[in-house]
DNA sequence: GCTTGACTTAAAGTTAACTTCAACTTTTAT
DNA sequence: ATAAAAGTTGAAGTTAACTTTAAGTCAAGC
């Protein structure tokens, strides 16, 4: 893909005002002076203290709000961007690696509430009373699990 | 199955103390104050004004506890739970309609989780500087997309 | 060169979902 | 009968993720 023009970006290498990027990323403006307080993001200043953003902050903003999506918090968001490199505009593949990062967690989560779907209707409709031994609830201990399938232990 | 007698469960039909309620539930006894007086929740008293838990309760907190864990708030959980039959103890059949509403609530996110998994690489790393155009990330107006598959609007 | 819109900061406010605290009152066990 | 454990209330505190407000500063257009 050749280089792209766009409303919101300006010239290529330009820097972006808070408002551009606010638009451009569909945020307001004072979550983004939030995530620089909060180390997630950051810019530079003209001479009377405004900030100004490089380009490729945009994609590091989409990013962040992909992983909120997926339930993250912002401190473990912050984490991640942290492993990017700090003295060059990250890759495509620092990125690639990043995103690997949140697919395996994010199967996972997508298994459990598959099982959960699953299981709803047993699970709620039964005579477990309660889920605090339910398989259903604790995904986590599986010791006492023997064999697959669903199980919701009865008292 | 027959009858069942636990610890934490009084003689059939007796009434359980907050406490006990909380430890069955997995739950701190401050919840179970909060969740009463958000409506989630309800007791008797005895004449020292101390609350008393009908054993049904348990269920229905066990099911405030799943929901949540799907990601309900507890008023969107208020709103199906004052759906359940008022004037007497739920049946089977009570839950599992409630259930199934749930389970059609969850497919959808999971639907949109894979989607997520599937792209998160592509999106991530693609040259789709705008999330707020990327299908990913708006998967409510199917409108402009014609086709399946992945999709990821480059600008 | 001046007005208007965009920006800046610090501090306080907001919502959800609880927890903690303080000051009492009930129950339960001995 | 009484001491300790458990329960009660209302109010304030907590965390996340922001937003709003106030009081001022900067930048851009005519």
């Amino acid at each position: 893909m050749p280089n792209q023009s766009s409303s919101t970006l300006p010239n290529d290498g330009a820097l972006m005002t808070i408002s551009e990027v606010a638009q451009r990323c569909d945020i307001a403006t004072s979550a983004l002076r939030f995530y620089e307080q909060r180390g997630l993001i950051f810019s530079t200043r003209t001479s009377g203290n405004q900030r100004r953003y490089h380009s490729s902050m945009v994609r590091r903003i989409s990013v962040i709000k992909v992983a909120q999506s997926l339930g993250l918090s912002l401190e473990q968001i912050a984490a991640a961007l942290a492993t990017l490199p700090k003295q060059r505009t990250p890759t495509q593949e620092d990125w690639q690696r990043l995103s690997q990062l949140w697919h395996d967690d994010l199967q996972q989560r997508i298994e459990q509430m598959q099982r959960l779907r699953d299981n709803l209707g047993g699970c709620i409709g039964c005579g477990c009373l309660s889920l605090k031994r339910c398989q259903l609830m604790n995904p986590d201990d599986s010791a006492a699990g023997a064999g697959a399938g669903p199980r919701y232990l009865l008292d």
